[in-house]
DNA sequence: ACCACCTATCGATGGATGTCAATCTATGGG
DNA sequence: CCCATAGATTGACATCCATCGATAGGTGGT
């Protein structure tokens, strides 16, 4: 987090008459753009794909980490490496119950990244 | 490209009696798991995001690397690698014009992504 | 108490990635 | 024909990341 927009930005207005129009200087918040970035980036990897639909698509939305290993071909620890990540991000919630930790979707954290998608297709539409 | 599956998912059956459902297999194909994983690492960066928004909030939503160079406090040679990434990944559409090359986003391609994650979130709704 | 089982953590390693300075290519103007 | 400018490519470097084997921590059964 250190960084989050050291930059001053000196902003050099383009009055060579260069190419094209004055360019906005931000169009999103460096800060915004590092937290969707952090959240895509989570997503930024097949296996945590696979296991995020996996346990969507599990009879009640959730799965302990027994199920997981086998259909995405991973070791454990790796499978809890992604796990782990994915709930890092806000993407999935763990629950301790019993002997086994039960991963389900984080509700509204995907939701939260499609009306970020969303909005920016609306711009150009 | 070579991998895509290679994997033979011997899918032993938990016979043992242990946690939790018969886990189904395959939720997502890993094809499709790779290519969203793709899309999704396009998207993985601040800067990469940044860019993308500022095209989108453009004008006539293109615009010049003169124009992007700046708000993103990068060098230009990086911000001319960060906009090839986002072109093969499909998000943004690169235009020679004159002397200078204008990027736009490419339609349908953030659509694209955000009908996937809304599969998802809906599967759990 | 002991043991079997599920999961997380640690340490190591090979590969991918972001960044820049320097250079190259191409387009337009004089 | 030569030069200036926009942008891409190259090479180098540092960092991050995915993956595994080995091991530790906890929980439940006997």
């Amino acid at each position: 987090m250190t960084t989050t927009a050291p930059a001053p930005l000196p902003l050099a207005a383009p009055a060579d008459g260069g190419c094209c129009a004055p360019a906005l200087t931000q169009a999103v918040e460096p800060e915004v753009a590092q937290g969707l970035a952090r959240s895509f980036k989570a997503l930024a990897d097949p296996a945590r794909v696979q296991l995020l639909a996996i346990v969507a698509t599990q009879p009640g939305a959730e799965a302990c980490v027994c199920d997981l290993t086998e259909p995405v071909g991973l070791s454990q620890p790796t499978v809890s490496h992604h796990l782990k990540i994915l709930v890092e991000a806000g993407l999935l919630e763990r629950e301790q119950r019993g002997r086994w930790a039960y991963f389900s979707l984080a509700p509204g954290a995907l939701a939260g990244l499609v009306a970020s998608l969303s909005a920016a297709t609306q711009v150009s539409a």
